[in-house]
DNA sequence: AACCAGGCGCATA
DNA sequence: TATGCGCATGGT
């Protein structure tokens, strides 16, 4: 069988792009872990999901990683969003040379940062603001069943900023996002008109980006970070909520160590997901039980 | 029935 | 610069 490209291992078996089983991706470790908010489980244990207006049904089992759907949307799509061409087994390596971040990657080694789209990335960020992950998830289904491009099958894809320029944010009512409904209204109007200029975000220089960002009325220091680690490749950024918060004040209170420089984001995103969801990782803390479906 | 959820804008000192 | 409060909505 052909490689469907090279670098990163995948292969093409009829119609599915394989992905032999490097270690470095776990499906429910990567996609509900609160860093993208439209990945459902399937009743097979897999997932599926929509990013750049492609739907895509993925699955996991003991050897392999299988992306069903064909060669053309992975080269395009689905290499790029899963940051396939990075080295996860290096990049934790690094990491574990830290002992605290050591034993993060050990409780979840795969999990990977999602290449998504900035301006989805940006109003996912702004709707989880004061938020849970779950809520999150229904504002943002219904936000993309109202307002996406219906990619048939009823599975839409996530609405353009000029679409949502177009609207007042009472026509968001159905969505039901509260008083996020005029940041995502005044988003999509500074997107639309290029005042903000998503597309420059991942090679501005970085206080500049998120001065960009910053514009936009309801995105402060922590939506911010967000769009650029999660919607623009920006690895070194690192969103401080309240569980970031909890990590640095009780197990670094001088920062991350050295071993993380360059990719904090990466750093960030093992340690959000041990101290949210592995019970005794946070000193003199519970982490929650479960979220969301 | 309060309290919380991957915060932010605004007022006040 | 630094706190504190209200905010829409929905789940415990």
């Amino acid at each position: 069988m052909a490689p469907v490209s090279t670098g990163c291992g995948a292969f093409l078996r009829g119609n599915d792009v394989i992905l032999p089983d490097s270690g470095d991706f776990s499906l429910p470790e990567t996609l509900d872990c609160g860093q993208a908010f439209r990945w459902k489980r399937l009743p097979d244990g897999g997932f599926f999901g929509v990013a750049r207006g492609r739907a895509c049904h993925i699955a996991q089992t003991a050897g392999e990683i299988r992306i069903l759907g064909g060669a053309e949307d992975f080269e395009a799509v689905w290499r790029g969003y899963f940051d396939l061409d990075r080295d996860y087994g290096e990049v934790k390596r690094r990491l574990s040379s830290d002992p605290v971040l050591a034993r993060a990657v050990a409780y979840a080694p795969g999990v990977r940062v999602l290449r998504q789209e900035p301006w989805e990335a940006l109003c996912s960020f702004i709707i989880s603001q004061n938020n849970n992950v779950p809520r999150i998830k229904g504002i943002v289904e219904r936000l993309c069943a109202a307002f996406g491009e219906p990619l048939g099958e009823g599975v839409h894809a996530f609405p353009s900023p000029e679409r949502l320029a177009a609207l007042e944010p009472d026509d968001l009512a159905p969505i039901r996002a509260g008083f996020r409904a005029r940041y995502l209204v005044d988003a999509a109007r500074k997107a639309a008109s290029g005042e903000v200029d998503l597309p420059a975000l991942a090679h501005l220089p970085l206080e500049e980006a998120r001065g960009e960002l910053r514009k936009i009325t309801g995105v402060g220091a922590k939506v911010a970070e967000c769009a650029l680690l999660y919607g623009c490749g920006r690895v070194e950024c690192v969103p401080i909520d309240v569980w970031v918060r909890r990590v640095l004040d009780r197990l670094y209170p001088d920062g991350l160590p050295a071993c993380a420089r360059g990719v904090e984001g990466l750093a960030q995103q093992y340690l959000f997901h041990a101290a949210r969801t592995c019970p005794g990782f946070l000193p003199g803390e519970a982490a929650q039980s479960s979220d969301g479906r």
